[in-house]
DNA sequence: CGGTATCCAGGACGATACTG
DNA sequence: CAGTATCGTCCTGGATACCG
């Protein structure tokens, strides 16, 4: 079984915030500042690196409005939200891998 | 919506090769030399690296027999199967993808 | 066969300061 | 507001050689 398909979707979606940025953007478009909140643990330099790769991929839009003070949308392209089952998928998984570990735990006081 | 499982997950497979190494194993165990020649790109040393990582995080096991040459197996732990709806949306996603972008060089001639 | 050990270049990434 | 610029550090990951 050739993986070259699951190197490309690791590829796009695999950076450090990328699939964050994603996940946030499903519920519709938000600004820089908003990403920056949900978001915290991403520095500006690095929040503003994955959009634009994200950007170039063609995975997500960015709208600039040109007024002051600045303002940028970013939301997702038909190709960003074609990923919405994988990071669903990736969310269920995830809540019951951590749901289990907090079981393990119990079991062991 | 919190984004924590979705972290939690892509911490445990979207390390560089991690995927793929699961997705090899979904077809049964394989030894080191065939994890080398299923993924050639990636160095022993790296293979070895992400195989601890994966069998610290419980994902895979790492089975010795004492014998002369070495062996060793590897094969996906019960944690490690369950993740295979995760790898096969994944894959699923690029294959459409790869496909995609295909047309769309098609269309550009 | 299944790794380790060592070295090293380059990139990832954070901190801080600054700007149109 | 939405970044950019600069600096410096840490870490990733490749190349190579070697080992039980």
């Amino acid at each position: 079984m050739d993986h070259t398909p699951l190197a490309a979707t690791i590829n796009l979606i695999g950076g450090k915030y990328k699939s964050l940025i994603l996940w946030k953007l499903t519920n519709g478009l938000l600004r820089f500042s908003e990403l920056r909140r949900e978001i915290p643990c991403a520095t500006p330099k690095m929040l503003t690196q994955q959009l634009r790769e994200l950007e170039t991929d063609g995975l997500i839009n960015r709208k600039v409005y040109p007024v002051v003070p600045p303002k940028v949308e970013y939301s997702l392209t038909t190709l960003g939200k074609s990923l919405k089952p994988v990071l669903d998928t990736m969310y269920i998984w995830g809540t019951d891998y951590l749901s289990n570990k907090g079981i393990e735990n119990k079991n062991t006081l």
